[in-house]
RNA sequence: GCCCGAGUGGCGGAAUGGUAUACGCAGCAGACUCAAAAUCUGCCGGCUUCACGGCCUUAAGAGUUCGAGUCUCUUCUCGGGCACCA
């Protein structure tokens, strides 16, 4: 007994990671599929730092589910690739003093590496990279796709801007109010940007999101989605202006309570408050209009929620009541929702309320909650709509129920033609420009005769030059503006001097078509091959973190939207399943480097091997909502493959074969496959893990080590730990990849056992078991329940009132 | 503030309204060993009992039900998202 191998999680590892590079195992027919499956997994930002274990508790998960489908028949696809571009990357290479394009290259060479240490199924020929001018060439041609549909425009916007670091920041480097990195009070400077036009389709991606025969989503996911399109519906409003012939506008979800808007408040970048303004006011409004301005954009939005504003000095009149109202500006109405005016309801509006009480504006209730009436004093806005209150103070309608009300005013204003219905969306449009080097310039050049002009198809990539100081600067405008040689270009259209577009556009957009490319990596001549797309797309799993659950994965719908309009998809939604994975913590705190808890996963499989790696990692908790990193933890799942290696050996040792299957291991097996298939097909790898160690624990106790049966538990193991499962099934004399092997079925006759055990209640509580066949009636039950002296005691004595019986889960007698 | 999600042994976590605590970790006892590690066997929610057993227990409280970790309401705590969206 001396030439037993013993498992060396190293040693087989690198050997089948080998193998497959070399038989091209995880590279399928990308033309001649017949049961194609795209598995795939938000591809990672290559850091310095490398991958962490989080992205490798995603990917195993991801991973786990392509095998786990492959070895269901399908011919999967799992690509990978690098999100490389973008500030990040910027920032950290001005910080260590180098060029992103050199730094870039080296994480991800690091990163392949731990992606292939850690088994993926991954097609290294397919892999990309958003920074390869071979991509971001249709990320440029993308942009224009949008452009040429009118769906690209310029319009000024307003960014956070650092004057120390002299540049713009994104929103989350904004910390209340002051950089981040310098900590300077940040200003809003207004610059010219692209946008696109995403709200032109909110309609179409709120409403798909309600069909499941186009996406099967996590509810989490759909709902954060909802949220951020934030449907609404109400009436806009028109009032005219005391004593002039302008018209103010107002958007309002509360038509119902127009009798009770007793003033309107206008955002201070109105463009009516210039004529509304009496003379008396000017100076304190022009006084108030600089100091909104003069706010950075985050903390106007979530910084103090102090009212503050100032009269006008105009009236407009209310088309309900016919009275006059005053017209103030107010920082709490933003100029980008809705028609930036309100009409202010202090009676049934929160922020309306705190408004009039500061200012001392008149509160007018106009809607009666239960046991209330038109007197009963407002101590805070009433702001319930079906509550049960009637309206009051309200002419006409007085007594109706809100609810009604709502449409009845509306259509009475239409009639009037002061008012129309309309649905408003919270979502706003796409800001797409970036005044920052590492980025795809945006392939346009501005002529003084042709005005601006698409780059034509022929003379993409727009390359970015790779230039040393890519700094930003004072001006606010990118560093590519001063390279004169890539600055200047001749029209394309009348050959006349003209100038590029400066700006690169937002990472959000190489993501937001990167699973189109995939399958079509070796096309120069398109961004994807319309047979190849027809194969392959829409992606049938996606599998990534729900802090992608609104931008990235609403940005991604959005260009596949429009891709479809344009008739070169024949899809609309991109992803027909989306799963979110939860969070890997340590110690109860999320993983980050300024708590110093993140964990290198490179140790772990270092000293344990990716397969226990993996099967931990799968193990710890569910794979949806996460869990805690504790390595102590880690024994187990090693000490579970182990035991499978041990019974490998013993099953391929013909002298200590088992023959015989006895019955109790029979059942065991046959329910542990129907476990693990139902549990790993809904990521539920935690209980599926489980149901193998119960497994293994039958088969030990049993003393079985049956060939058929541990062929099988080994390729249930074989999504988890992969190499251990390809070595495993070498022993036991296969010549090609379990990959290839189909996966195990059950009978379903031998899932369940002919004799149970259930549980005898009296009164609700478990007073005993009986054993019975499983399709034994009531008399049975209850002849063998009354046999029992623990649940006899309980009924001697007693009336037995009623008796529930369940056939083949419970029996309760209910005496007293 | 609003919208989601979650609170179960010492710990990570299982449980179609039907025997709560599967599986794993840690711990305790034993076997093997000169010894230790590894491995194997057994025990392992709390209180109570010599024992058989009894009572309690799924964040707290109420409710529905023959029966609630699971369904409903209220409260508390934690995590995530949105944040003056009219």
């Amino acid at each position: 007994m001396s030439e037993t191998p013993t498992y060396e999680p190293n040693a087989i590892e690198a050997k089948w990671q080998a193998r497959w590079q070399e038989q091209g195992t995880n590279e399928p027919d990308l033309d001649g599929a017949t049961r194609p499956y795209y598995n795939l997994m938000m591809f990672p930002y290559p850091s310095a730092e490398g991958l962490h274990v989080g992205n490798l508790f995603a990917f195993t998960g991801a991973d786990v589910f392509g095998r786990f489908k492959r070895m269901q028949g399908y011919q999967v696809f799992e690509p990978i690739g690098f999100d490389a571009f973008g500030i990040h990357s910027e920032n950290y290479a001005i910080k260590v003093g180098a060029h992103p394009a050199t730094l870039i290259p080296q994480n991800i060479a690091n990163f392949t590496r731990q992606l292939t240490r850690m088994g993926g199924m991954f097609p290294w020929r397919n892999v990309l990279s958003t920074t390869e001018p071979s991509y971001y060439k249709w990320t440029q041609w993308v942009f224009l796709q949008l452009f040429k549909r009118g769906l690209a425009y310029k319009k000024n916007g307003a960014v956070n801007w650092c004057p120390s670091c002299k540049t713009v920041l994104s929103n989350e480097q904004v910390v209340a109010g002051a950089c981040e990195r310098c900590g300077s009070v940040v200003e809003a400077r207004v610059l010219e940007q692209w946008y696109f036009r995403i709200t032109d389709y909110a309609e179409r991606l709120l409403n798909n999101l309600d069909d499941r025969s186009k996406m099967d989503w996590s509810d989490t996911t759909v709902m954060a989605q909802k949220n951020w399109l934030g449907r609404s519906e109400g009436a806009d409003i028109t009032f005219t202006v005391a004593g002039g012939d302008a018209a103010i506008t107002v958007y309002t979800t509360r038509p119902d309570t127009l009798f009770g808007a007793t003033f309107m408040v206008l955002a201070p970048e109105h463009p009516l408050v210039d004529a509304l303004t009496s003379d008396v006011q000017r100076d304190a409004v022009q006084a108030y209009r600089a100091q909104a301005a003069a706010k950075d954009l985050t903390s106007r939005k979530i910084g103090d929620k102090e009212k503050s504003g100032v009269f006008t000095g105009g009236h407009a009149i209310n088309p309900a009541t016919g009275k006059q109202i005053p017209v103030w500006i107010a920082d709490y109405v933003l100029m980008e929702y809705g028609t930036g005016a309100i009409m202010a309801v202090p009676g049934h509006d929160e922020r309306d309320f705190a408004f009039a009480t500061k200012f001392a504006l008149p509160i007018v209730r106009v809607v009666a909650g239960p046991g209330e009436d038109a007197s009963t004093p407002l101590a805070e806005a009433f702001t319930e709509v079906d509550a049960g209150g009637v309206m009051v103070n309200s002419g006409d309608f007085d007594g109706r129920a809100p609810l009604d009300v709502k449409s009845a005013l509306t259509a009475w204003l239409e009639g009037e033609g002061s008012g129309t219905k309309r649905v408003q969306y919270r979502l706003y449009d796409w800001c797409i420009s970036r005044q920052r080097y590492w980025g795809p310039p945006i392939p346009i050049i501005y002529c003084d005769d042709c005005g601006p002009v698409a780059v034509p198809d022929d003379q993409l990539p727009v390359e970015l030059p790779l230039i040393d100081d890519f700094r930003p600067d004072d001006s606010g405008v990118s560093p590519l503006a001063r390279h004169a040689e890539w600055y200047f270009t001749p029209c394309p259209t009348c050959g006349k001097k003209s100038r590029r577009e400066t700006d690169v556009s937002d990472t959000f957009l190489d993501s937001a078509w990167y699973f189109l490319r995939y399958p079509n990596t070796e096309f120069n001549d398109v961004a994807f091959d319309p047979a190849r797309t027809k194969t392959w797309l829409p992606v049938d799993s996606y599998i990534g973190g729900n802090e992608h659950a609104v931008l990235h994965l609403l940005y991604s719908r959005f260009i596949t939207m429009v891709l479809h309009d344009a008739g070169m998809l024949d899809f609309e939604e991109p992803f027909k399943k989306f799963r979110a994975h939860g969070l890997i913590v340590k110690d109860g705190a999320k993983m980050s480097k300024s708590k110093g808890n993140v964990v290198n996963p490179d140790q772990y499989m270092e000293h344990w091997g990716a397969d226990t790696f993996r099967t931990y990692l799968m193990f710890l908790g569910p794979f949806q909502e996460g869990g805690d990193f504790r390595d102590a933890g880690i024994s187990g799942p090693r000490r579970f493959l182990d035991k499978v290696w041990d019974l490998v050996t013993q099953a391929i040792d013909p002298d200590c074969r088992d023959a015989e299957i006895r019955h109790e291991v029979l059942i065991k097996w046959h329910q542990s496959k129907k476990r693990v298939t139902e549990e790993v097909e809904q990521l539920r790898y935690n209980t599926a893990i489980a149901a193998l160690m119960e497994l293994v624990n039958v088969l030990r106790e049993q003393n079985c080590a049956e060939r058929t049966v541990i062929s099988e538990l080994v390729q249930m193991t074989a999504p988890f730990a992969p190499h251990f499962a390809e070595e495993c099934w070498e022993r036991l004399g296969h010549a090609t990849t379990i990959f290839d092997s189909p996966w195990p079925t059950f009978d379903h006759d031998l899932t369940v056992e002919n004799t149970i055990t259930i549980g005898v209640q009296v009164n609700g509580k478990t007073r005993g078991t009986i054993t019975i066949a499983r399709e034994a009636d009531e008399s049975v039950a209850r002849a063998a329940a009354e046999a029992e002296e623990s649940v006899s005691k309980y009924l001697t004595g007693q009336e037995i009132r009623k008796v529930i019986w369940v056939p083949g889960r419970m029996l309760n007698y209910v005496v007293g």
